[in-house]
DNA sequence: TTGTAAGCGTTATCAA
DNA sequence: TTGATAACGCTTACAA
């Protein structure tokens, strides 16, 4: 592995003066900058970050972290967040499991956007600090170098039940996310204030305990069918349960609307495609917002208000239009 | 940031001492163990990555490097990747763009997994060495340090096509990936082949430049549109372009496939959803072997052999049976 | 304009 | 069983 130190030998300088081109520092001879960068270029050179990091301590790089890769849109997050990270300069990693811990706060990376379930509220409070600020996707917390970039889950959930209700629907059932996160929460709590708005009784039995994955949401429509009476419609906590849901109607005969109405929440690239009724969520500009946010907390303009992004309801083939029985 | 000497002043030992148990050394004393592991968790110590990589430079950790945010099937790849890492104890990072080769060969990483078609050959070939070695997933190379773990394009892509022709269809479209890329090229020539093998011509005007994303396959398809005859079939080269030329074709009032049938590659998500025949890759799998086998050669079990991935071939109703015309 | 030297957090060698 | 110290690659005062 070729150093700063080779460098400098072959061009018969110092290590700083060498140090001081790559740095574009102004204190170096017009002729000597070009020698030494053409050796670097000639050694191919690559500065070794974790000298850089150990020194200086203030690299331009952030990190992401989440695990959940059942949940394809979390790409365009990335996204969001690598563009606006290249056009400013830092660098992005991306962690996706506990390891993660050991790349914020140390040297390595100057910030941090989470969007992982499994990182505890505590661990990110230890973490966070005045040199180091987070950015939190998935939960909403006080403390003054967190910033909460979250969406607003309640008012879109609760007009989109309102219009499937505004369609003549009027028995539901409730496939649910996990119960711990805000996001479930919020919608389900939605949910039950738009019915309670609208006179509609919710039995516990018409809720089903899922994980926002593909499989649970398939599941609970398995048992569901097996009960005596099917609901007008399936609100499901998220996309992928929601298409499970949909797989196992059809699996079973059942006509999505006709015999049974199914929403969904995230739009995913299959929600357009299986015609589900669900919200919107603009993926890339959350990724594009958080890096933001989490980049002007790095250069100090200190700001951890909560964000809320709101979202877009899409109304698909999966809800109809029920004629009422008068 | 707490450190190993605040933890040596606090346990009044030396940073030796600490340095020694958190390595799990045996030459020191179960009492003073305790009290330091103790002080580390109430600390919540957490080791320098940075130190520790300059001064020890065998990191268990891998990195992972892609940039293309509308394949929405490398989260599988990654999933298998993590996974992997995981049982074996390694750690994973994951980088977006041309900062990663920051973290090549700098002693933060012991290897790389590429699938980048921006990172060039020859800049591998610098990277890459007996101390680091790297798997290559989107090309073949030749080096004793760089092992290619390649999906098989050639012989599902023929026999999909002869399928297709098996029901049939007589003249084809062709909308390619990226030129440059290796499985566009072989996904290609294996179509070429399989016409040619039937006597079926092919023009070089039903030859669409594609980029991979679905706007290009529908774009495709728009100008395809225009032209005097459409083929019968529609070959893609993968289920981006694919699903864009199908929503194109609809949007035209043209069904598939009574009027015109379409093939994808990749098996994606919506491919299913869509109805699309396809070529299945398994990509957690090919995530996981590619894991293994870094970290078999970091771990000097050297084997660069290429690897070949074999798909499945998955007839759907993008493609029907056409009677002939007699 | 250039060079010398200290120090970042850690591990490793060797002496106590 | 422990401690002192050099070294990893780099940046940064400060001296020349």
């Amino acid at each position: 592995m070729v150093g700063i130190k080779d460098i400098a030998k072959r061009a018969g300088v110092s290590v700083s003066t060498v140090s001081n081109v790559l740095n574009n520092k102004k204190n170096v001879g017009e002729e000597t900058r070009q020698r030494i960068l053409r050796i670097c270029e000639e050694l191919s050179y690559q500065p070794n970050v974790a000298g850089k990091a150990l020194k200086s301590g203030k690299p331009n790089t952030i990190l992401f972290n989440f695990s959940d890769f059942d949940r394809s849109f979390y790409l365009k997050i990335i996204n969001g967040i690598s563009d606006y990270v290249n056009d400013n300069d830092f660098d992005l990693i991306i962690c996706t499991d506990k390891s993660c811990e050991k790349y914020m706060n140390s040297s390595l990376t100057s910030g941090s956007i989470i969007l992982d379930k499994k990182m505890q509220d505590d661990t990110l409070t230890r973490l966070a600090g005045e040199n180091y600020p987070i950015v939190v996707l998935d939960r909403i917390m006080n403390n003054q170098y967190i910033k909460s970039v979250v969406v607003n889950n309640y008012e879109p959930m609760y007009e989109m039940i309102q219009g499937v209700i505004d369609r003549g629907y009027r028995s539901f059932g409730f496939v649910g996310g996990p119960e711990e996160t805000a996001d479930n929460k919020e919608r389900y709590r939605a949910f039950r204030d738009a019915l309670e708005a609208n006179q509609i009784q919710f039995q516990q039995k018409s809720y089903f305990a899922g994980n926002y994955r593909e499989k649970s949401g398939y599941t609970a429509a398995k048992i569901l069918m097996l009960s005596r009476e099917l609901p007008d419609c399936l609100v499901c906590a998220n996309d992928n349960m929601a298409i499970g849901a949909m797989k196992a109607f059809r699996e079973n005969g059942l006509r999505v609307p006709e015999d049974i109405a199914v929403t969904g929440f995230d739009n995913c690239d299959l929600a357009e495609a299986m015609g589900l009724t669900t919200v919107s969520i603009p993926n890339y500009e959350r990724g594009y917002i958080a890096a933001r946010y989490l980049i002007e907390n790095i250069r100090g303009q200190r700001n951890v208000e909560t964000f809320k992004i709101s979202a877009k309801i899409i109304f698909r083939s999966s809800v109809g239009s029920k004629k009422q029985d008068i």
